[in-house]
Parts: structure tokens; C-alpha cells; sequence
DNA sequence: CTATTAATCAATTATTTTATTGAATACTTG
DNA sequence: CAAGTATTCAATAAAATAATTGATTAATAG
């Protein structure tokens, strides 16, 4: 057959091909990777990813014509958020291909801890189990915000900039485990660093909340403000 | 904090945009999507996907690039799979979350099927259960080698090139389900309209192999060639 | 060794995509 | 209504991507 169905192919194709668009520049993968934190006004988002504002706003509209994320005015500002929750369980499926199948993400992880405190490679499942079972204190270092849009039942929450003022707020006798927006999040590293020079027993985990929601960790959301 | 961490978080996402880039192209999608279904030469998917060979090959390193199949020479053919299994499921992924959020894909394939016969919208929990139960002739009408590389166990092997001459193996007392590769792909389509036109009960069932899979139907490989 | 075939390479062109800049819009506040 | 701020728009230049063409490489068969 000479392929009388090309144009019904072609059409279809190109509809998925957005969706591989959408996640083909590394900026906009970092946007959906802080959108999967939770909404944010573009300038914060321009802020944390790097990017200038108007550069951030047209990544942030094509992630909205390919319908991954949403936008809301509130006022003076825009407010964007992920369409549904299946757009951040998407990331992270990409996101762990990426893990399996390019040696280099290993390579540059790898080469950015190199040398650093709390970062020697532990036995990962068994300080999960320890998680899972609060036999340890855990510790969220994310923005406030976002420990709010969800964290790791019963996990601690003081920001990485507060930290040193609340120092107090944590136990010396227990082992103090810290995570934060997931492996490639490095306000985890630098709370570790900060709280074993202070004599904490403490270590990161490289998880972030999506993983241990995929991993079937209770999640609250909400809690002091 | 200014940012000192810049230049690993753009390492890290531009690996992880690899694999968008990847599949940000309708053809590549296309070849992934036919490479889902089993090894194949460059010549095959060249000529299944529309493409000059020049062109395909090309396509092909960029997926070779990021890993994603790989490649191996047998005498003067070059056959290409899939890296890991786990490449499908993600592209399966990709197909689903696209599916969900982007209302055109649906008005497609909607537009397509328009008016053909056997594509009455069914009961689709339904028909699973009876495929499920073995109550229906379940018919494959892929390429042999397809079937060959995995299929609906207890399913009939009839590619559609074939099926005019071997009606007499199908029933004309029980209800056939044809399926191909998926809800995109034409070839199931053709052979309930052949079959109705011939007589027979008939009807499409979009899902494909890997989606079989992925219910947890029973899959077999191999088989008569 | 020559012819044949499958695949790749290399060079070109056309097209898209990206970042930057400055202007324009939309909303809020006084 | 005027000033200020968040965002978007529009225009540009630079860079990356895609399809096409013809040449080249590698394996096979005679």
C-alpha cells in the first residue's frame, strides 16, 4: 500500500511532537522542574532559573501552547502552574530515562559533589526505611511555600536561608536527614554542610517530594505559616 | 544566594533536554513508535515512515545520540532497536500525557475514522474483559515478524496483506477483535472494514501491544513463522 | 576485481528556535 | 488620573534543526 494514511500519521505525529518540543530546551525543563514545586509568578520563576523576565515569559507560553501548564492572573502578577499532575509525573519519568540511559548525568552529578561533606554514598534504602519508620528527624529546606504545596509527613520545615537561626529547633542526639526539590536541588547540600560544621549528625537524601510520593510516602500539605 | 550553582544545574538540564530533543521531531516520534513494535533495518522504517534513507538514517543517529536505540550491523543491514524497554513505555507516556492534554489529538483521530465501519464507539472495559476471557477470536494483524517479537497470547497471526486469502481460518459464529500497534496506527482499521465487507462480526480494538502490556494482559513471542 | 546494494556522510538550503532589547499593555496605588 | 510595576509583545540577530542531493563507505556476490 502507498500509504494513503500518511496525512492522518503526519497530523498525529506532530500533535505528540509538541509535547516533545515543549521538553526539548533545558530552560524550560528547569521551569517544569520548579512548577512541579509548585505555581510561581514568572519573575520568581525568571529569578530562579536564571533567565531574564521576558525570556522567561515566552518559555513559560510555550509550555502553555503545548498545554502542560496553565496561567492565572492575580492582579499585577501571572501566576503559572503545572495542568495537571500528571505533567510532573511525565518529568519525572523523563527525568529517570535520562538518569538510566545518559552515563553523563552520573558524570556531572558525580563531578559537582565530588569532594563535598554528607554527600558519601550511603546504603539509600535503608535510610529510607528509617524515614518511613521516623526513626530519624527529617528536615524539608525548600522555601516555605512549597513545604506548604507538600512535604514528607511530618518532616521539619526551615528553610535553607533560616537555618542558622534555628539551629536550636533540632536535635543533637538524632540523626537529622535533609531533602529538599530532588536529586539535582542543592539547598540540601549546602543545609548538610552547614549543620555537620555545626556538629549535627547530618545527611542528605536525594529524593525530592515528587519521588517520595511515587514511592507511596504519606504526604501532608499545609502546616504553619 | 547568587547562584553559584548555575553551571551544574544547566549541565544537568541540558542532558535531560537529550532526551526532548529527541522526541521533538513528528518523524523521529514516528520511528520510535515503529522501533516500539520490534528491531527493524533502515530501509524498513525509511520506507514505513515516509522517509528518504539519507533522511532516516539521519533521524536515527539523533536517536542513537541520546541513547535511546541502538544499533548493530548484520552484514549489509544495519538494524536498529530500542536501547530498553523502558524507551516504549516512556514514549507510551509521552502518547498518553499528549492524549490527555491536547484536546487535537482526539479531533484527529476522530476527523480520520469519521464514517468508517467497525469504529462505533464500544464499550471498551467491556471488549477488554472478553479478550481478557478468551470469548472472542483475537486477531493480529501486524507484520509476522511483529507478532513474532510479541502478541496477545491466544491471538491469531493474519497480517493484513494476507487476509483476503486465509478468511476461511476465521470463524463466522464468534465476534473478532482485530488489533495492530495502536490507536494511530491504520491496519486494524482496514481489516474490520475487509472482514465486515466479507461478512464476518468484526471489530477494532485500538489498544496495542504495548498497551496489552502494560494491562497486565499475557503476552506471548514467537510462534509458527 | 567489479558490480550491486545498504547505509552513511557532507554540503547546501530552508526553516525553526533562542536570547536580547526596548516598547507596549494591564493592573494597582495614591 | 499619574506613577509604578509585572508581564507580554514585537523585532532582530544568532544558532540550531530538517530535508535534499550527490558522493562515499562497507559488505556481498559473481
Amino acid at each position: 500500500m502507498k500509504n494513503p494514511n500518511r496525512a492522518f500519521k503526519d497530523s498525529i505525529y506532530e500533535q505528540f511532537a509538541r509535547i516533545g518540543k515543549a521538553v526539548s530546551s533545558p530552560k524550560r525543563l528547569e521551569l517544569l522542574d520548579l512548577l512541579c514545586q509548585g505555581p510561581r509568578t514568572v519573575e520568581a520563576l525568571a529569578k530562579e532559573s536564571g533567565l531574564t523576565v521576558a525570556n522567561a515569559s515566552q518559555h513559560l507560553q510555550v509550555l502553555r501552547a503545548s498545554r502542560l501548564v496553565e496561567s492565572e492572573k492575580d492582579g499585577l502578577f501571572v501566576t503559572y502552574q503545572l495542568a495537571d499532575p500528571a505533567v510532573c509525573e511525565f518529568f519525572r519519568n523523563m527525568r529517570i530515562l535520562a538518569e538510566s540511559r545518559l552515563a553523563e548525568v552520573e558524570q556531572v552529578k558525580r563531578q559537582f559533589l565530588e569532594g563535598r561533606e554528607g554527600m558519601e554514598p550511603v546504603d539509600r534504602d535503608a535510610l529510607l526505611d528509617r524515614v518511613r519508620q521516623g526513626a530519624v528527624t527529617v528536615l524539608d529546606v525548600r522555601p516555605v511555600e512549597e513545604f506548604k504545596a507538600g512535604h514528607v509527613a511530618g518532616a521539619l520545615s526551615i528553610p535553607l536561608a533560616d537555618l542558622k537561626l534555628r539551629l536550636s529547633n533540632l536535635p543533637r542526639d538524632q540523626e537529622i536527614v535533609a531533602y529538599c526539590r530532588g536529586p539535582y536541588c542543592v539547598l540540601s547540600v549546602a543545609a548538610v554542610e552547614m549543620l555537620r560544621a555545626e556538629g549535627f549528625q547530618a545527611i542528605r537524601i536525594e529524593e525530592g517530594i515528587q519521588d517520595f510520593r511515587a514511592m507511596g510516602f504519606s504526604i501532608s500539605s499545609g502546616g504553619r505559616s
